[in-house]
DNA sequence: CCGGATGTTCACCT
DNA sequence: GAGGTGAACATCCG
């Protein structure tokens, strides 16, 4: 479930614990906050007060008046707030939410609590992460940045994988990243460094209103591409059918006809 | 039972 | 060093 746009709405909705207090940390998971100990994670954050909620990528920053709280959700992971989730749809439990899968959890002075609920157990909590090590926010992205995330030595990487790389550009995981080389008439196997400018442009703008349009729509699940993500589906745009690739080590969707 | 899954990291090649 | 591949991680789902 989580790419940036999951992260975004988990982020939008880590907004409304700020100003409250920690009050106690549970973690009942230890490889959540490994190599971390609970005991440790406990004293930094017990008794700090949550003071704004941060997204970089796929990271989710929560910020207190003592340590950052980096989240990363992993494939399943969400955020949950009491009884709010920023995703009506988990992919685990096909919506369901067991007390088993929280792997991490703030109760807050109100009653209240802020919880990662992890089935899959990919998802990490981290005290102050390092946000050195990724690239540009895919959201709020310029050109110019897009221009030196895809330039390199040679002629690079497959597109796709360099899209992904999180040290490149920040944000975008397996579907969005389909989506948008679906909408940018891209072909996912193009070599990074190959791209010329009037490509680079493009692609630029399709980024950005493929998010868009993912916000809009309630994830990164909601792509045009995605009801056709099976043996036999067709391009929406053509009706050419999809081909499907392993490129950078993830299944890719892609359209011969349009995607050059 | 088997294969695949919205992510990250690491070992091992080329 | 850069980049590719495959595996590992861990669990659920179709």
């Amino acid at each position: 479930m989580p790419e940036l746009v999951e992260v975004e709405y988990y982020r939008r909705l880590a907004t409304l614990a700020v100003g409250r207090t920690v009050d106690a940390v549970e973690a009942p998971d230890a490889r959540a906050i490994r190599p971390l100990a609970g005991a440790a994670v406990a004293a930094a954050l017990a008794g700090r007060r949550l003071t704004g909620a941060r997204r970089h990528g796929k990271l989710l920053l929560v910020e207190t008046d003592g340590p950052t709280v980096g989240l990363r959700f992993g494939m399943t992971g969400a955020l949950v707030l009491g009884d709010r989730r920023a995703v009506d749809r988990l992919r685990h439990g096909s919506g369901t939410y067991d007390e088993r899968w929280v792997r991490f959890r703030l109760r807050l002075d109100d009653g209240d609590d802020l919880a990662l609920h992890d089935p899959r157990r990919f998802g990490r909590v981290l005290l102050d992460p390092d946000e050195s090590v990724l690239g540009p926010d895919a959201l709020s992205l310029s050109l110019a940045e897009l221009a030196a995330a895809l330039a390199g030595h040679g002629a690079g990487p497959p597109l796709k994988a360099r899209l992904q790389d999180q040290r490149h550009l920040a944000g975008l995981g397996n579907l969005l990243s389909d989506e948008v080389l679906y909408g940018a008439g891209l072909a996912p196997g193009r070599r990074a460094g190959s791209l010329a400018p009037d490509e680079v442009r493009r692609l630029h703008r399709q980024i950005r209103a493929t998010l868009r349009q993912a916000l809009r729509r309630g994830g990164s699940h909601t792509g045009d591409l995605m009801p056709e993500r099976r043996l036999g589906g067709r391009c929406p745009k053509d009706g050419t059918e999809l081909r499907r690739e392993r490129i950078g080590g993830r299944t890719t969707w892609w359209c011969p006809a349009h995607q050059h």
